[in-house]
DNA sequence: ATATAAAAAGACCTTTTTATCCTTAAATAA
DNA sequence: TTATTTAAGGATAAAAAGGTCTTTTTATAT
């Protein structure tokens, strides 16, 4: 579904909307430890994370990864994707037509307008809020 | 969502359907016109296809692939996907946990088993037949 | 039988994705 | 100010996906 970058990204994103709903910063290191990815992969992802606006980085000792209350409600798991992934999941051909549309559809074209518009809306009205409070008391997991 | 490979699978056996509904065999090179995708990995692919039992391939002149009715039937796109991309996009956890469940959920594990029981679902109910007609009609299209 | 036409098979190449390593820049604490 | 800590950035490597080329096998028509 998603390129495992992303699947990163949005791990990673979670555990710090965590972390900053309890007022702390997070190290790349913590991060990568926590989501059992590779840190220097997970540096280039938070780096664009950091471009895209979704999370805040500081350099220098007691540096880290850092989310604000009104990012922590407004980022939504779509946002990650679309940054990392690009649309491609939520405007392309299902067949990898380049011009498919109504007037010109694929053979599944129908059938895939209701798969995907379920999976956007579904991804763009989940925020981290909601993911990082699940984690935070133990109801979900990063891991494994 | 799906492999390029798996794109040009789909595609190949959707028009073999619809040759094969008129009594005719394609060859690999027609094939690779009509949808346009690379010959020599087309070839890679109708031979696993033919391997899963999905199409029936002839060599020798008048050679060339083939459905019987009831694989036009039978066959639904589903089929073609585990054949090619396995089932990973209808087992697989959204965040790529290997051990993800109801008891060791994911944040996103709840959310994202109502898409996927719906895009099984549709791939599962979704047959050659229905969209080879769709295709020979004029309804829809293999190419751009 | 033989030439021919087609798929099968295997070796190879290219691009993209995933991942690592090393250096640089910035911030902090002493 | 300086040592230290942390993210940023760039170069490189490994793995996977996508794609090509050549040879072999099989079937057909002549």
């Amino acid at each position: 579904m998603f390129s495992k970058a992303c699947e990163y990204g949005i791990k990673a994103t979670i555990f710090i909307a965590v972390k900053s709903l309890h007022d702390q910063r997070v190290s790349l290191k913590e991060i990568a430890e926590e989501i059992d990815s590779p840190v220097a992969f997970t540096a280039k992802i938070l780096q664009l994370l950091a471009k895209s606006g979704i999370v805040d980085s500081h350099k220098g000792p007691t540096g880290g990864f850092q989310m604000d209350r009104t990012g922590i409600d407004n980022v939504k798991v779509y946002d990650i994707v679309c940054a990392i992934d690009g649309d491609k999941i939520f405007n392309g051909c299902g067949l990898g037509l380049k011009h498919c549309d109504a007037e010109h559809p694929c053979p599944v074209h129908d059938k895939f307008i209701a798969i995907r518009d379920n999976l956007t809306t579904m991804l763009q009205k989940t925020s981290m809020f909601e993911l990082a409070t699940g984690l935070d008391i133990g109801l979900t997991q990063l891991k494994r």
